[in-house]
This record gives C-alpha cells, structure tokens and sequence, in this order.
RNA sequence: GGUGGGGUUCCCGAGCGGCCAAAGGGAGCAGACUGUAAAUCUGCCGUCUCUGACUUCGAAGGUUCGAAUCCUUCCCCCACCA
C-alpha cells in the first residue's frame, strides 16, 4: 500500500495505494465535509483543480443526510460522484469545533445535533460503523481534539483516553470486516496521535498507537490555537515515533508554510478548510503571497489571479471581475477563488513531490517560502 | 389654489429641548479565518493639531443657560381635494 519513493532530507515521497487509486505523496487533501466543496464546487471540479483524493466528515454526513442513507445510495464515493480516493474524518475534531454542544464520557461524546438539536451519541463504535457505511478508502480513528489551552493534567488523561477508543476502533473494525460490514472491503483505519504541545505525551502516545500496525498515522490536536513554532516542536518531537513506512497525516494543517514546515519535518499527508474557505472570504493564494480581492487596489486590475495558473478562474477571468462578483454578492466569486486555492495548494504539493523526488526540497522550499512574502503594492 | 405630511451625516431611516457627531440598516474601507455550526465574524465609517476642539440635521432669522428637536419667514418634495 506505501511505497516509499524517496527521502530528500526530512521530506517523504512515497506512493500510497488505495482501492480508488494512488495518492502521490506528499499531498493536500481537499476537504469536502458534507460530500460538497463549500464554495459550490462539485467533484468535476475537483478533478479540474488537480485534487488526489477528497475528505468527508462522519460527524457531519451522519447528521444529514445520514451515513444509512448514503449507503443506501451506494456510499460516499457514488453519493457524490467522485471516483478518486477518500478519506472519512471520525467526527473527533466535532468534539472540539462543537465544544459547546457536546458531553465527552468514556464511552463516548453526546452531541446536540448542531443541525436541529437532536442527541447524537458518537463513541468509536459508532463512529466506525458511520464510516463502514460511507466507504471512503480511508476511515479515522475516533479521537478527542483537546483545545490547546488544555493544561497537562488533562491533556495526558485525554490522550490516554483516545488510545482506549483506538483499541475499541480497531475491535470494531474487526468485527465490521468479518461480518462483510464494510462497504468499501478495502478501507484501512488511521490512528491518531494527541498530547497537545507536551512532547513526552506525543511521544509516549505515539509509540502506544503505533503498536497498533495500521496502514497510516494522523497527528491531530495541532493549529488549534497554539503558535507555529510550538507546533513546529511538537511534529518534530513525534513523528520519529511513529512508522516511517507509513503516511504521516497532520491533520488540518495547513498554510502553505505550514506545509513546507511539516513535509520537512517528515509529514506526507496535509488537509485544510482554508484554501475553501479563504477563497469564498476574497483571499487568495499566488507564488508571491495572498491577495485579498475585496481590496479596493483590485478595482481596475485586469489580469488574472496569477498569470500561467490553470485553474477554473485564471483561465479567463480577471481579478477586476471576481472583485466585481464578490461586490454584486455573485456565487460565481466564491466558486472561482475556491477553484484557484484548491488549484494553488494542489500545485504547491505537487512541486514538493517533484522537488523532493529530485532530491531539492530544502532549496525548493527556501526558496518558495522566500516568495511567500505578503504582495504589498 | 386648498388641506395634510415631509426635508437628518454617501443612501434609507430613527431621533422631536440637554445623556446627540446624532439609533438601526445599507453602501464603502480594512482585518480575521488551519481534521468547516463560517457565502461567516470583527473593526472603522463628519473634520482636525484626536483622552480635546471644530463644523453638521433644507435656508435665514428668533426663543433659550442650552436647539436636529420650539417659533417666524422662505425654498423644495409628497398625498389628497379643487
């Protein structure tokens, strides 16, 4: 499933397999919580801005339309039309992002439903049979995303409490498998490594999941209000505690220098609202920095987002116009700087993968972070 | 021609003697956003030598310690009547 390719310094380039394709990594997955790029952007699009494979949320479907129904309607993959690879997240970052709608127990979280109040009730059985039933190729283990404000004391009990809930992802996965429970038969289960910004718990954590011998390892509980270099510190403390021979994934990370920092460090595998959500708010990314569209300096700029870019919006469109669309209220805006960001941080990863396959990913990413200067004129 | 209702800061619109540089909304200008409760949220939005001063509520006069608010005249709008 993981064929290593090539180390380049910290960098890992390596091949992951999947029953709906090869995932060239590094690589940027493209969130799409609810089977849909918020923006207006479908799975045609998704393809066109170059993405590998895509993300859904198991928190988020169950509660609409519902996991049975999508099953029903012949999983994830045929629900919304997408053929590439798949990731399902567990609904863990729920109990963060939805922190005031939800009661953690041992045996699990009781969220009120965000969509209509109702109680939802997700342990890490309920959260593999969610994901059993949307069949995406990759399913996540069901975890705590602990807020990092989180002092030691709770944070060590949170990451022990996550690795119990591994165990019992993993027996029910089993027990899913054997019964022919599993839509996709060729789904794997991730782990996921917590302990906030303290290293001895990720470490510690780290080398308990990974005794667990699953095909990939996630470092979730990062840029979740801590500062970059203390994320930075903590990626460098874990990831030489867990499989090299596997996909490192940070989950939710990030920005681009984010994600330059990570693959130095040893991750391979990324995932981030921003690109999506940045887009339909007028920022966009360019090899020379962000630009805010909404800017009055764009008012008569005629030329496209970023010359020689070959998204959906660069290819006939000026940053005049989208200014314009975004000023008129027009979806339209929305979908062209969603469309670009995807585009902008696909390509970003796919030069990584190139540089590092070339053995030139310090001097790439020197060099890209060199340009990554805010436009200021 | 008559009667009634109005003219408020870029626009709409509240205010109807002091707590008013004047509610609220829109527009405008900026900023934030990291496993998506986000097409969201925040700030600024008369001028300046800015913990204070100055100019502003159709115009001009007046009353008052004090007026966007009261009085007089004038200029415009709107409705109905002729």
């Amino acid at each position: 499933m993981y064929k290593a390719i090539r180390t380049d310094g910290g960098a890992r380039r390596a091949d992951f397999t999947t029953p709906h394709g090869v995932v060239e990594l590094p690589a940027f997955m493209n969130v799409a919580t609810s089977a849909a790029i918020k923006g207006a952007l479908d799975s045609a699009d998704l393809r066109r801005a170059g993405c590998q494979i895509a993300l859904a949320n198991a928190y988020h479907l169950h509660a609409r339309p519902g996991d049975e129904l999508v099953r029903a309607l012949g999983g994830l993959h045929r629900f919304m039309a997408w053929d590439g690879p798949a990731l399902t997240d567990s609904g863990g970052f729920q109990v963060f992002s939805l922190a005031s709608l939800r009661k953690i127990r041992e045996e699990g979280v009781t969220f009120s439903s965000h969509v209509d109040g109702r109680r939802i009730f997700m342990g890490p059985e309920e959260s593999m049979v969610i994901q059993a039933n949307l069949g995406a190729d990759i399913a996540m283990a069901f975890d705590e995303c602990p807020p990092s404000t989180a002092d030691y004391g709770y944070m060590a009990a949170s990451a022990a409490r996550t690795e119990r809930w591994l165990a019992r992802c993993a027996a029910k996965r089993r027990e899913l498998a054997e019964a022919g429970r599993l839509l996709n038969p060729g789904q794997v289960l991730f782990g996921i490594n917590q302990g906030g910004v303290y290293h001895d718990l990720r470490r510690e954590h780290a080398r308990r999941i990974s005794e667990y011998g699953l095909p990939g390892y996630a470092i979730g509980g990062l840029a979740v209000g801590e500062s970059p270099e203390e994320m930075y510190a903590a990626i460098e403390a874990v990831v030489p505690e867990l499989p090299a021979d596997r996909p490192t994934y940070l989950m939710g990370v990030g920005t681009p220098e984010n994600i330059l920092e990570a693959v130095e460090r040893g991750v391979n595998l990324f995932d981030c609202v921003l690109p999506a959500r940045n887009g339909r708010h007028g920022h966009v990314y360019t090899n020379s920095g962000r630009l805010n569209l909404l800017n009055k300096r764009f008012e008569r700029d005629d030329a496209p987002i970023e010359a020689g870019c070959g998204c959906l919006a660069c290819e006939r469109h000026t940053r005049a116009y989208i200014r314009h669309l975004f000023k008129a209220g027009e979806l339209l805006a929305m979908r062209l700087c969603a469309a670009h960001n995807l585009w902008w941080f696909n390509e970003l990863t796919r030069e990584i993968r190139q540089a590092a396959a070339e053995g030139r990913f310090a001097e790439y990413k020197k060099r890209k972070l060199e340009r990554l200067v805010r436009i200021t004129d």
